[in-house]
DNA sequence: TGAAATTTTTAGAGTTACCTAAAAATAATA
DNA sequence: TATTATTTTTAGGTAACTCTAAAAATTTCA
């Protein structure tokens, strides 16, 4: 891959990322406003730029119906979130950034285009395969294994597991997550699921048990034990 | 430094940077003409750009007379210079890039903004003084060392030293010398000044001989020993 | 199903950074 | 110093990406 694929702005490159990000969520043509969201921009500067990549061939259009990538946006987009995530890596393996840190510098740093530099940079991190937050990195194919763990809400009652990853990267949702202990590798036990809110209750190893909301649990990674 | 002088064009962070580096070898107000070269743009552009970072108060400019940086100029030029070789410490130290391939990715790397990024960077790699081709690197208060080693070409007949920098970083350049062997401390002696062209003749400490051009002695540093 | 609400696209415009060609200022030199 | 040559600026234009407001298409639901 790579040489192909280079040469692309960073306009092009975001859109090409927040596409794959969503169709991942929500398995359909992404819509729309659905990249404006994500991307913090209007609709009408959506729609210029997916008639773009559409030129470009790096999406399928069809007006008021959605888009989904091309087998080569997708490629792109892949290769722009293995940079993104083996950058997170050094951030924090090397660097000594907390994981709620790393991602604003990670979206400058995933724009530079370097084949070499990325390959040499997997290296030396050791060929890492899941970043800070437990999302897999793409290796230089394009391969993505998949996420470990299932969502804490999936939990049943009595089950115990350890964090693995996070869905969300915020700042805001990752500090909290440190506040109460819920970093990557701690392990807990599902104590109650509450009916009227669907809020969850865990106990951690530490003894501490600590109540979350449904989308804090929807967004937290479990490997069972 | 840093925060205040955050959120500048690449654009302008490229022009700054030029300004800083044409100045540093003039010694006198920058042309138009000079930015263009270097920049490998239009005298036109320039202009435009120059009347841009002027009611930025980046720098002094005179119409028709050339300009000069401001001190809040100069720190940006200082603060990307900084970056620039950090990242070239980088890529050579910790990922064994030669020292002609840095340098066309550390012109992207030195637009990335983060101040905490390149001070963590700058503890990661020991807070180096020179970068791979003898550079001195500005601290983070925007202070910059003397440049170790006087030209080749000012050295005198019959006298020996080492290879501490290059002026030039182009790649072409820096294979150059590698393929002659004139890498950073390879220690020489200087056996004869041709009268004709200028050209120099050296012996190296490995016993061979070789002849450079005035050009090539202008461009290579040396410490005498 | 058909009017109302929502989503998406088009139309028109602003900004940044670049360009060419022509005009203006400065420098070179006969 | 007057004329020519060079440098620099102005004028006018293009391309990428964004925006608001209005129009068109789609979806919702009474």
């Amino acid at each position: 891959m790579s040489k192909i694929y280079s040469m692309h702005t960073f306009s092009e490159e975001n859109y090409l990322k927040s596409i794959f990000k969503i169709s991942r969520e929500t398995k359909t043509e992404v819509k729309t406003n659905e990249i404006a969201a994500d991307l913090n921009t209007r609709a009408a500067s959506v729609t210029d730029m997916l008639k773009k990549l559409s030129e470009k061939e790096l999406i399928e259009y069809v007006k008021y119906q959605g888009v989904s990538l091309t087998p080569k946006g997708t490629a792109i987009a892949v290769d722009i979130v293995r940079k993104h995530r083996l950058w997170e890596c050094f951030l924090v393996d090397k660097l000594g950034f907390s994981w709620d840190e790393v991602h604003a510098v990670a979206e400058d740093l995933e724009h530079i285009n370097s084949p070499k530099l990325i390959n040499r940079l997997d290296k030396f991190l050791g060929y890492p395969k899941y970043d800070p937050h437990g999302d897999p990195i793409p290796d230089e194919e394009g391969n993505i294994l998949p996420r470990k763990g299932v969502s804490l809400f999936d939990l049943k009652m009595g089950e115990s597991g350890t964090v693995v990853g996070v869905k969300e990267d915020s700042t805001d949702f990752l500090r909290y997550l440190e506040k109460i202990e819920l970093i990557l590798g701690a392990t807990l036990t599902l104590n109650n699921k509450h009916e009227f809110d669907q809020s969850i209750e865990i106990t951690l190893s530490s003894g501490k048990s600590t109540t979350v909301s449904r989308l804090i649990a929807e967004n937290l990674f479990i490997k069972r034990n």
